[in-house]
Parts: C-alpha cells; sequence; structure tokens
DNA sequence: TTAGTAACCGCAAACGATTGCAATAACATT
DNA sequence: AATGTTATTGCAATCGTTTGCGGTTACTAA
C-alpha cells in the first residue's frame, strides 16, 4: 500500500503535475480503501474533508480524474455512480457488478478478449474495455430471489 | 411503423395506464425516428414541444422510463447521456457507439451470447445484456486518425 | 353527461457530475 | 529567500437527470 502510494507520487511528478495536499490525501485515502475495493466519489470527499476542511467535491473529481488519465486509479461506473480505486499492478481487471446486492466481483480481462477480438475482425471496431463493469445479478442473490419466490407460490 | 405506434398504444392501455397527448406524441416521435436509429431525450424534448409548447423534460423523462418498463422502447446509454428508440420486434440488439464520431452500429446478441455463458458457468453470475452499448472507436475513425497523425510525423 | 378518483402533469428543487473564473499556491529560477 | 509563471484551487453556475408536490385531467361508473 505504502509502496504504491510512493509509485504514484513518482508519476505525478515526472508526468510534471503540482504535489498539492488535495491530491496526496484524495490519493492516501484511495489507497488506504484499495484492496478493499472501490470508493464512491463521496465517500471520497467525506473522508478528505475530515483530514483537510476546504476540500472541495469539484477538486475530488478533478483529482480523480487526473489520476485516472494518469493509470494511478481505475474508474469504475458501478450502477449510475462513479467509483474509484488505486490501478491493479497486476493489470487491468474488469468487475461484475450485482444490482442486488450491489457486489463488485473481479473479472480477469481473458473472459474479454474474444469478444474484442471479435469486434475487431467482423466490424473494425476497437472497444473500449479497459475499465469496464458488467451489471447483472450474482449467483447469491439468485439464490435468494429464487427462495422469495418459493415462498410466496 | 404505424403498426408498432398502434401495438405500442394497445400495451399501455391493457396495462392500465392513461392515453395521454405528452405519452402519444412522445411515442409518436419515437416511432418516426425510429429505423433510423437512437434519439437523444433532449431531441425527443424539443419536437415534442413543438407539437405540444406545455411539454415539461420531466415528462419526457418519465414517458420515456414508463416506456422502457413496457419494453415499448429501449434505452441506451451512449457515452453519458440517455438515448431511446423504439423496441425492434426482431428483438434485442446491442451497440457499438463510436467515442469520435459518435457513430452507433447495430450489435447482433450472438455476438454476446459467448461471453454471458461463460459468464454463467464460471461464476454463476447473469449479466445484464439486454440493452447494451459498447463504446470504442469506428474503423473508418481509426483511419482518419492514423492519416491525422502521419501528418504531423 | 356528469361527477368522482386516482393517475398524471408542470413546476421547481435537488441530485451527481462538470466547468468557468478569479484568487491562490506550487514549483523553477534567481 | 524572494520572485515570476502558471497549474490548481474554491466557489458558484451549469449540465443532464430525477423527484416531491399541488393542481389538472383521463378514465370509470352512475
Amino acid at each position: 500500500m505504502m509502496i504504491k502510494h510512493e509509485k504514484a507520487i513518482e508519476t505525478l511528478r515526472l508526468k510534471g503535475h503540482r504535489l498539492t495536499p488535495q491530491r496526496l490525501i484524495v490519493l492516501s485515502i484511495i489507497a488506504e480503501a484499495s484492496g478493499g475495493g472501490h470508493m464512491g466519489v463521496d465517500e471520497v470527499y467525506q473522508a478528505a474533508k475530515k483530514a483537510y476542511p476546504y476540500m472541495d467535491i469539484a477538486t475530488v473529481y478533478r483529482t480523480l480524474h487526473l489520476f485516472k488519465g494518469l493509470g494511478v486509479v481505475t474508474e469504475v461506473a458501478i450502477g449510475d455512480r462513479l467509483h474509484f480505486e488505486l490501478t491493479d499492478p497486476d493489470g487491468p481487471h474488469h468487475h461484475m457488478v450485482c444490482r442486488a446486492c450491489n457486489g463488485a466481483f473481479n473479472l480477469s480481462p481473458h473472459y474479454l478478449a474474444e469478444f474484442r477480438d471479435t469486434l475487431n475482425k467482423e466490424f473494425g471496431f476497437e472497444p473500449d474495455l479497459e475499465h469496464f463493469a458488467v451489471s447483472g445479478i450474482c449467483a447469491q442473490c439468485q439464490e435468494a430471489d429464487a427462495k422469495t419466490k418459493e415462498m410466496k407460490g
């Protein structure tokens, strides 16, 4: 965690971006939460405000977008809200997000590679699948749902 | 077109929804545009206001969501904007949307079937792929982009 | 045809997210 | 350490979308 954090700061410096307290705070918040998964923007904002009361939500958005552009964090659209996490050094991965329990599961890019290939070959279309969340319903919630229906029926 | 239109009205009636002028107008606008593709919400709103000056954008949104719930129209998220089209009676299809030219291309569900199968078998996860748009860059824009880079280099 | 009921509408406020702008502060240079 | 440059910030306005509310209107039943 600390290590990733340092590396991200290095990336900022190398690309000529300024090391503002706001950026360092947002970064450390995301870093601390990562491993635990994604953080909603407002979660980040609330945490950041505790460390730095003048923090503005616009700054949080701008900072997260900057980090995203640098590859430091990964944006995941969950439902219609944006979530962010430290970019996984083991390479990109996708997410399956359950619309019932809102749980997020990692999905290796391998499962999308074939799909990308097909789109490329058939249509010459290059899809953006880097940071990609598939909405759906997970195994557990399907079971729970089935049980509920049993009771009713 | 006229036929779909009528069928949609029938659906409204059967499910106990009221046939308000606003709904009929929105429906006919979408119906006229369909075949040509999706319509942005504001496009629908502007067209509707011409026919019915009191039309409110909130009503357009509510109407489109109602239609979506009834399966009469299909929602397609293009970039971060919502688009709608009459539901294709030939079954659902997906879209490829070019982030450069904003063009939308239909994509048969066949291309996603395999992906769904894999997610099902490997994770027991049931993805929502009914109305699904893949963002990316189309063949034409890739060419144009390549040409631009040639000039610069 | 009229009256009653609830669905529906227009309006305005609110949501999450983005952007313009003037003030500020991080960094390079001295 | 003091200075100048300009990226970055906080604020407020704005965007697209959703929602609460009181008045209106489509439908039902007499």
